[in-house]
DNA sequence: GCTAGTTTAAAACGTCTGTTTTCAGGCGTG
DNA sequence: CACGCCTGAAAACAGACGTTTTAAACTAGC
């Protein structure tokens, strides 16, 4: 039992109300209160507020990061004894693995993209650093894929396209509901986190192979 | 004397601590003490925290504002008896505006943007809402050139590129700085506000375009 | 049954927060 | 001069916060 009840219980109500709220203006009470455990527990188990925010992030992004290692991996299997990877395949993997990599719940991928936003638009360099550092493999080894996908967009054009894809998708999941609102009264259409993604991928095809 | 010099000094200081450790992290005595001025100040000028960071953004955004919307209605005037506004052109007016309608200090940009991805990542409905109250016109309005200036992309789709767009320049540059160290490590080249504005245009005129 | 690890309850700690108040002076306008 | 507005200094307020502590239960494994 290497993941206690209480454990699991303060990391489910911690993403949610983190993402809901943000970092600093979750407390502690407010995250055992939901969890329906003791105050102390946290602090008992995690260490600091800190740790725990880490830790929701760990629970999230490194099973994630091993299904799309692995699938990276098969991928460059296939690239090396035949042609590239095309652009649309690298995304639509990157987009498949995002939503449904936590059993097919895109609640929760939409979660985790609030969160996502929340911890870039944190000037605190602990968590970026920290983010950077466990999961910077994962993402170098995708641009690499994607650098043969495109090689007509010079290397470091590339890297900034990434970035701004990388917003794109952030900004626009971790607002998406105050943009469902709009989406709704202006067009009269519902939106899901999978239809968003349908309107993204052109979008980030488009924007890295560059319009000039 | 509508601004004295007081207030203005807040609104300085508030500007650059807010994008720099966000607002709930930043402090009134943090604010008041580099402004070098009395802590009561703010509340005797603002009325409240929250007042405060309205008025930070509506000092920036509406000069900004202001000469988008007159932009805008010299480009409906020339695009009524002639041909339309094409995609480039508009993109590079919004561009140029929000780095230079303040005196040419791109570094007043670079601090507001970052404050915005801050507001953007902010669930609390109230600064949204009043953004989008107060500058939903104009965005309108420039939502309505773009329209036209690409025709063959249904009006829901274009929507979303615009917010995906929106996503992609806030992102990165209130990222900036991390990503700055980044890039020079990388490719040994140092980046600015403009050089990123520069990548971003191809990226966001392709985006839009979609690359199906 | 003893022991070690969990969990709860409750209280307290010290600190920081936004906000308010009080008192004092400064400044220009009528 | 007197009045109103701005500013400064200082203190206090009540509340929330992260963290720690103490104590008493519970729950397994040896």
């Amino acid at each position: 039992m290497s993941q206690s009840d209480t454990v699991k219980r303060i990391l489910d109500a911690a993403e949610v109300l983190f993402a809901e709220k943000g970092f600093a203006e979750t407390s502690l009470r407010a995250i055992t209160s939901r969890a329906g455990v003791n105050l102390a527990a946290v602090n008992y188990h995690f260490g600091s507020k800190e740790a725990l925010i880490q830790a929701v992030f760990e629970r999230y992004l490194t099973p994630f990061c091993q299904a799309l290692d692995a699938k990276l991996e098969e991928l460059e299997g296939e690239s090396r004894n035949g042609g590239e990877v095309p652009l649309e395949k690298l995304l639509l993997l990157a987009s498949r693995l995002a939503l449904g990599s936590h059993g097919d719940e895109p609640r929760r991928a939409m979660i985790f993209f609030r969160l996502s936003g929340q911890a870039y638009s944190q000037p605190q360099d602990h968590l970026r650093a920290w983010l950077r550092e466990h999961y910077g493999p994962v993402f170098r080894r995708f641009l690499a894929l994607l650098r043969r996908a495109v090689p007509d967009v010079p290397p470091m054009e590339l890297f900034w396209r990434v970035h701004f894809s990388l917003g794109a998708v952030i900004f626009t999941l971790s607002g998406m509901e105050s943009l469902q609102a709009i989406s709704k009264k202006d067009f009269n259409q519902t939106v899901t986190a999978t239809h968003i993604t349908q309107q993204l991928l052109p979008f980030v095809a488009g924007g890295i192979r560059g319009g000039g």
